[in-house]
RNA sequence: CGGGGUGUAGCCUAGUGGCUAAGGCGCCUGCUUUGGGAGCAGGAGACCGCCGGUUCGAGUCCGGCCACCCCGACCA
């Protein structure tokens, strides 16, 4: 490619605005440019990494077996209908009709989309299993677009979903995918962290995520360094401390105003920890209150996992107050309502807790489980705290800002079920498939990739995504250096990006730096009288002159050879 | 969705209520220059986000709307 035929410029600034460096070097090399808030285009330059990303996908997916086809971006809403994901999504799909009046969606993600495709072709345990991908648009209309690439409304992903005749042999696969993910992110010179994850509305039962330490992410990690546990903060476990004291007896205090755990501690002078925090959440099949210690915050994730269903949201104001509660002084005592309550362990061990006492500007002291509130449903609903001590040896924990590139989801039988996907077995009877989908974002991939692998000049591409693997540029007017620039360039037009523009070598040097391709050529009418070539990496900011008849050999040498920035 | 911020030429910015809105980058023309964002000369390019108000006079003050950016959103 000659630069002068190339679309898209390099910019010398951003406006201040733009906080993460990997994206100020995406708009200034001309890779993106934004086009509203969350939507992005891709420039010659950005297209072309997000190719070589998607070649490089490709060759890992294929080799455990995945076949790619193509879903459509828009699905009848029926679809969602028969999954009943319709009603667990909420506003980040966009809902919309056709001229005809028929519901449509803007798929958020496509099981059901790939749950319907594969129903043509399965009819017996001979079809599966069956293992697809694609790379397809989605569409959310998130609520928090942020930092570029990172998150967008729309966004291209890698998905790819698997279907076996049984819960074991989807575990025999499973694996197969991990280690499959964890070589591409490798070769993006990437060293993510595989961690156990929550499902969120994709449903199933395990899930992991693989995430790339940084500032810029919207994930927490829960980390072990002593015997490498690690999970997102959603579902991590560990070893809680809690207190315990002689029971004193229910006394109710005033307290005007303390609708919120800080207000509380402050006014009583009592620490967190003595605090109980009641609240109530929404679920599809109604309302479940929950119950923690002050300083510790619900898992929405923990209490989905332990009710068998997604807890959608905080209940609002008017439901509570509907069903005679009062907010900010909610109190799991003398509970008329049928609603479930749901106990962290702490709580339930904890003695002598502060309560709300369902009255205005009411608390209650010395509350105490099993004497004055009572359930069944005792279990691990709030998140761990960095202080808390692993569960599995008792090292010290740490939590890690993190940015989630892929995830793998063992969904079982959910969709199966739910949409009637099923084949004949051996002995004839209907079976349910099980499934797993795997994502990777790869707007995102290319984001977190430019954010991770950057100096003070641009971007380091992996020479695999690289635009271009070679930049070649001469000096000065001589012909003969001009012939032997477009000699080379001819033979590695493909791969090579042809600075001819009528710039100063200046210009032409800094914007090599900036768009991050790994080597760079440079002739020269002094260096001409050699007859050598300058090869610089730009990796290592090392050069070194180059015979002029060896140089395609080398160039044929560096096309093969794949290297990483570090 | 909540809080904060910003909207001035393609990009980045300056601009006490007062003349014809300023500078840098980029762009166009010509000449010079060719090893780290060159020099000289000339030139084009702005309904100052939109609507309304205050005022003799508004880019500037007030109100509304829109867009974008940052932060927060589970602690009722």
């Amino acid at each position: 490619m000659k630069y002068t035929q190339l679309f898209g410029k390099t910019l010398r600034n951003v406006h201040h605005g733009v906080k993460s460096e990997g994206f100020a070097f995406l708009l200034r090399g001309g890779f993106v440019r934004s086009n509203g808030n969350g939507l992005f285009s891709f420039l010659p330059l950005g297209n072309r990494v997000i190719r070589n990303l998607k070649r490089l996908i490709r060759e890992e997916i294929e080799a455990i077996g995945g076949l790619e086809v193509s879903v459509p971006l828009i699905n009848p809403i029926e679809l969602w209908h028969r999954s009943g994901r319709d009603r667990l999504v909420g506003n980040d799909m966009v809902r919309f009709q056709d001229r005809h009046g028929h519901n449509m969606v803007l798929a958020p993600s496509h099981e059901e989309a790939f749950v319907d495709l594969v129903r043509m072709g399965l009819r017996s345990y001979r079809d599966l299993p069956a293992f697809m991908y694609q790379f397809q648009l989605k569409f959310r209309d998130e609520e928090r677009i942020r930092n570029g690439l990172i998150r967008t409304k729309e966004f291209m992903m890698k998905d790819a979903y698997s279907f076996h005749r049984s819960a074991s042999d989807l575990n025999i696969f499973f694996p197969k995918v991990f280690a499959a993910y964890e070589r591409i992110f490798k070769r993006c010179g990437l060293d993510v962290l595989p961690a156990e994850s929550g499902v969120g509305y994709m449903g199933g039962e395990k899930a992991f995520e693989f995430l790339v330490p940084s500032s810029i992410g919207d994930d927490l990690l829960i980390e072990c360094p002593q015997c490498g546990y690690r999970a997102n903060k959603s579902v991590a476990m560990g070893l809680k401390d809690f207190h315990t004291d002689t029971p004193l007896e229910l006394e109710s205090v005033d307290t005007p105003g303390c609708t919120s755990m800080e207000e509380l501690s402050n006014f009583l002078g009592v620490e967190k920890h003595k605090l109980a925090k009641t609240m109530i959440f929404k679920t599809m099949s109604g309302l479940v209150m929950a119950v923690v210690r002050g300083d510790h915050e619900v898992s929405k994730e923990k209490l989905s996992r332990f009710l068998g269903e997604l807890v959608l949201e905080k209940a609002d104001k008017q439901d509570v107050e509907q069903l005679g509660f009062v907010p900010g002084y909610l109190s799991p005592i003398d509970l008329s309502s049928s609603m479930p309550l749901v106990v962290d362990g702490t709580v339930a061990k904890s003695t002598n807790l502060v309560v709300g006492g369902n009255e205005e500007g009411v608390h209650l002291k010395n509350a105490n489980f099993g004497r004055d509130f009572e359930s069944p449903h005792v279990a691990d609903i709030s998140m761990i705290r960095p202080e808390n001590k692993c569960l599995q040896c008792g090292g010290s924990l740490q939590e890690i800002r993190a940015l989630e590139l892929g995830n793998i989801f063992k969904l079982e039988d959910f969709y199966s079920r739910s949409m009637g996907l099923y084949f004949q077995e051996e002995n004839g009877k209907k079976a349910y498939p099980f499934m797993g989908s795997y994502g990777i974002g790869i707007g995102r991939l290319m984001g977190a990739i430019a954010e991770q692998l950057h100096d003070k000049r641009g971007i380091l591409w992996p020479s695999e995504l690289a635009p271009y693997r070679f930049f070649l540029m001469g000096i000065g007017k001589s012909d003969t250096v001009r012939q032997k620039v477009d000699s080379i360039y001819e033979k590695f037009h493909t791969d090579t990006l042809l600075d001819d523009r009528k710039e100063s070598p200046g210009v032409k040097f800094q914007d090599a730096e900036l768009l991050g391709i790994p080597y760079r050529i440079v002739l020269s009418s002094k260096r001409n009288q050699e007859d050598t070539v300058e090869l610089y990496n730009r990796y290592t900011r090392q050069s070194r002159l180059v015979k002029l008849e060896d140089i395609e050999k080398t160039m044929k040498e560096l096309q093969e050879k794949e290297v990483l920035p570090k």
